[in-house]
RNA sequence: GCGGACGUGGCGGAAUGGUAGACGCAACGGACUUAAAAUCCGUUGGGAGAAAUCCCGUCCGGGUUCGAGUCCCGGCGUCCGCACCA
């Protein structure tokens, strides 16, 4: 498991180090990736989510940054005009943490971070248009979100809600729901608490239909991404009914409790009511009512202890409130205060219907309240069918629901639930329906206030007289004060008086500038955007250009950012749309989600992480055994998990290039794993990754000293035909997997052409024939143009070896001779009855007679028959023959 | 609990319903070398056989089909997402 450096000087090696540098140099001075805006070529935009500026690259984004690489060559290739930029997604809480940890500037840390990684992301020989860099912590660039954060308010797209927040305490700060993960911060992991405050919203459930309608339209992104937005989004349709409240049980002058339910064909079923804790009714009830009190004050405790939520025992109080039952003025249902209910979805109140729904299930099975089953499932006899334990919430026949009222007996759910709304809806009480249906989302609006300092200002002004009043575009941007302390937790702009303290731009008094910054999600939902005319400094874009280029016709990214980055930026492009910066409602056409880089885990026995560079492995499978490298002490081998510095089982990516080259990395990074699932590191994948990259450089070597004729042979042998065919053949697969993003298919098809290759070569016993000397002069070309997205500086190398003057990089891609792939005889096996008993070599365009008279002839199905007829002959043309005796 | 994906050699993985295991890694045997590294040649799912060849084999049990790793039904297992959503 040591790294042992490959011997790079060695003359008859290809010197990995020395040419990768040389030919990023060439690149650099020709500007050949850089992308002009009035380039008349077809448009392709390709675009990998940029990097947090932590201060070193990894391996993750090693890999992601490589699959885009290989498609941005291959469209330069394909002759189209390619925008690949890179940027930073520069504002966040690391710099802040290490503002106090270290004493560094927020500012001065970001963008050494910036520089280093820049160096590293260029010393993998990325086809980047650094032109076009951005980072959102430059006010070049935080400007025009202050800008769109206006214009969004002008639009109707921002509000200021005095909301129940999730807050930080170790971050100090308010996270979106998004970004609590079981209960805790996402990046601090501290158990979130409730906080009320006033927050900035961007109003996204404006578009939660429309974002989820259009999901189907996202062709080309993985049905598990549009699965897990369509869940978030989380569209219910049902019905808000308003029931009557027993006057005499009612702690306030409220006379109806509105609930909504998207089963009120189970109305017959009804067995109670329950309100959430912090519901109006239930605060009016706890007046009156100490132990009432209690218990809802316990309901707040249990909502914030994760274990809690996870034992999840259904509590209720009852209120000694009474509601009347909508279809029998009679039927008292009792009101309880219950904790698994949630006052921000729906009203924050339900009617129980406890057989056909687990929960109520549950709820009256604790408090006794029976129940009725009202939804029969199929071949099941009503006499008999009781609900005991298991809630039945499949479909069936209505029973048990007819009175004066209504008759739903005999009708499906689906009936029923028309028959309930419409009879409902058509009832009016003090001028209103009973009912109305209604379609609830699960998804809340956008809260983008964030208490920090290293983020965009939020661009208004506090007056007293005026009230909120926005920042002037003239005066915009409102920079970050440079000149703050780190010392105190909390938001360093609060005490920074010479920030919050300015003029009312409306009326001239003296008025407080806004404090809070805005959610670093807001800065990565327009960057793609910002990328096409990164030079505007008018404005965010230039329609016109962000037109021409969007949507990104293929971006790729982890699959971590399925839900929050990529909703946030369809309703960002979606804003932005509305006032008017670009025609497009979707951002990305193209999607894909790479998987992660792993690698084993090392522990001693003490349970302290090693590093797999410190680790010695030695025998197989399961009898490997690892060892300390400097004593010898054993280190158990743990499981495999993603890389992470908190478990030591990173590899350092400028490592990995120092000692092998970039392009071994590369290349390793796209062999044999599914580019969609993990990819496990291994020292001898590395190595056997470097060994190809030798391998090709000798094999290429071999072909330039192949003298050949310069004009194309009129025929070719055996051998030169054999060559051009594996060529040809690698050229069409590589060809069709690229496109698809199966970088692996077409790792293994280029090592197939180079075995066919070497193969040749190795048979050639003194000199070749002028056509096969041409034949392997052409699958030389091929194949180095193949293996250039994947490996760019050895390809130039070898590009340059076999004497071309120009740039692989910008060469077109191969052109294929699809008559190569035809084959003049076709080998079909021969199967008697499923099982292969031989096989039959005919013309390619053989008729069925012709196939049959040759199987029929073979000993196996001669021996078989036995002189019978057989049953039938399956001839599948080109592919299969099987005889059914 | 709900939703989804997946399950193939020692390992990563190939395989429009049509010869299962492409390609790579690892391993083993050989050549070259004083030796090693590197390189090259060969073997490599299991079993029987001297060999030709045959039998078994894609998590388990059924089914559809001339033919199933692939499609359908029922299990088991792993991973991911969401989770008191009414």
């Amino acid at each position: 498991m040591t790294a042992e450096s490959p011997k790079n000087e060695r003359a008859d090696r290809y010197n990995a180090r020395e040419a990768e540098a040389r030919w990023q140099k060439v690149w650099d001075a020709a500007q050949i990736f850089a992308t002009k805006n009035d380039d008349p070529r077809p448009k392709y935009y390709v675009l990998e989510m940029f990097p947090y500026p932590s201060g070193r690259i990894h391996m993750g984004h090693v890999r992601n940054y490589t699959m885009g690489d290989v498609v941005a060559r291959f469209k330069r290739a394909m002759g189209n005009a390619v925008l690949h930029p890179m940027g930073w997604d520069a504002f966040g809480m690391p710099a802040e943490n290490a503002a106090m940890a270290q004493k560094v500037h927020p500012k001065a840390w970001t963008y050494s971070n910036i520089a280093a990684m820049k160096k590293q992301l260029q010393s993998m020989g990325l086809s980047l248009d650094w032109a076009r860099e951005v980072a959102t912590c430059d006010p070049s660039y935080y400007k025009h979100q202050q800008k769109l954060f206006l214009d969004f308010q002008k639009a109707g797209l921002v509000a200021r809600e005095y909301r129940k927040v999730n807050w930080d305490p170790v971050d100090q700060t308010v996270l979106a729901n998004e970004q609590v993960i079981d209960g805790r911060g996402w990046r601090s992991g501290a158990l979130v608490e409730q906080r009320d405050l006033y927050q900035w919203v961007f109003k996204i459930s404006d578009y939660s239909q429309e974002l989820l309608e259009a999901l189907d339209t996202l062709d080309r992104w993985p049905d598990k991404v549009r699965l897990m937005q369509k869940n978030w989004i989380g569209r219910s349709e049902g019905l808000l009914v308003r029931f009557m409240l027993d006057p005499a049980t009612t702690p306030n002058k409220e006379s109806e409790l509105e609930i909504f339910t998207t089963r009120p064909d189970t109305l017959f079923g009804a067995k109670f009511m329950a309100i959430a804790p912090d519901h109006p009714l239930a605060q009016a009830a706890a007046k009156t009512n100490p132990k009432l009190a209690a218990f809802i004050e316990e309901c707040k405790h249990l909502g914030t202890s994760q274990a809690a939520i996870d034992t999840a025992e259904k509590l209720g109080f009852d209120t000694g409130i009474r509601a009347t039952h909508p279809f029998d003025p009679s039927w008292k249902l009792p009101v309880y205060v219950a904790n698994f209910i949630l006052m921000d979805y729906g009203t924050g109140a339900i009617f129980g219907c406890p057989a056909h729904d687990q929960r109520d299930l549950d709820f009256v099975n604790k408090y006794g309240l029976g129940n009725t089953p009202v939804v029969l499932p199929p071949n099941t006899d009503p006499k008999t069918f009781v609900v005991t334990d298991v809630a039945y919430d499949g479909d069936g026949t209505m029973f048990n629901s007819k009175n004066g009222v209504i008759d739903l007996n005999g009708m499906t759910p689906q009936k029923a639930f028309d028959a309930v709304a419409n009879l409902l809806a058509g009832t009016t009480r003090g001028n209103r329906p009973v009912a109305q249906r209604q379609v609830n989302y699960r998804l809340r609006d956008w809260g983008i206030s964030r208490q920090r300092y290293w983020g965009c200002p939020i661009p208004v002004i506090h007056c007293d007289k005026c009230g909120v009043v926005p920042v002037p575009d003239k005066d915009l941007p409102v920079k970050l004060p440079e000149d703050v302390t780190f010392d105190k937790p909390g938001n360093p702009l609060d005490r920074n008086p010479a920030f919050t303290n300015v003029k009312c731009p409306s009326c001239g008094g003296d008025a407080r500038r806004e404090t809070d910054t805005m959610d670093t999600f807001v800065d990565s939902s327009w960057y793609f955007i910002r990328f096409t005319d990164p030079w505007n400094e008018q404005s965010a874009t230039t329609p016109a250009i962000a037109n021409k280029w969007m949507p990104v016709d293929q971006y790729i990214g982890g699959i971590e950012h399925a839900i929050l980055h990529l909703l946030y930026s369809r309703f960002f492009t979606r804003g932005m749309k509305k006032c008017g910066y670009v025609g497009i409602d979707e951002p990305f056409a193209g999607l894909f989600t790479q998987g992660m880089v792993v690698h084993e885990t090392y522990r001693t026995k003490g349970g302290e992480w090693v590093e797999p560079s410190n680790v010695k492995i030695e025998g197989l499978g399961d009898a490997r055994t690892a060892t300390l490298l400097k004593t010898g002490e054993p280190i158990e081998i743990g499981s495999i998990e993603k890389m992470s510095k908190s478990k030591k089982n990173t590899v350092d990516p400028d490592d990995i290039i120092a000692a092998y080259g970039a392009d071994t990395a590369r290349w390793f990074m796209l062999s044999d794993s599914p580019p969609d699932r993990d990819v496990i590191w291994t020292e001898e994948g590395v190595q056997g990754a470097w060994r190809f990259v030798q391998r090709l450089w000798r094999l290429v070597g071999e072909i330039a000293n192949v003298s050949a004729p310069a004009a194309k042979p009129a025929t070719f042998g055996e051998q030169a035909l054999t060559v051009r065919k594996a060529a040809h053949r690698a050229l069409a697969a590589v060809s069709d997997d690229i496109g698809k993003l199966r970088f692996n298919r077409c790792v293994a098809h280029i090592y197939e052409c180079a075995n066919a290759l070497s193969d040749a070569i190795g048979h050639i016993e003194t000199a070749p024939t002028p056509d096969l000397a041409f034949a392997l002069r052409e699958a030389g070309d091929i194949l180095v143009r193949l293996f250039h997205p994947m490996m760019p500086h050895l390809a130039e190398e070898c590009w340059a070896s076999l004497g071309h003057k120009s740039l692989v990089a910008t060469e077109a891609w191969p052109e294929l001779e699809p008559a190569l792939l035809v084959e003049t005889s076709v080998t079909l096996p021969v199967q008697i009855n499923g099982k292969k008993r031989g096989d039959v070599t005919v013309p390619r365009d053989a008729g069925k007679d012709e196939i049959e008279a040759a199987v029929l002839a073979l000993d196996a199905v001669q021996k078989e028959l036995a002189g019978r007829r057989p049953k039938k002959i399956i001839i599948v043309p080109q592919r299969i023959v099987n005889v059914v005796v």
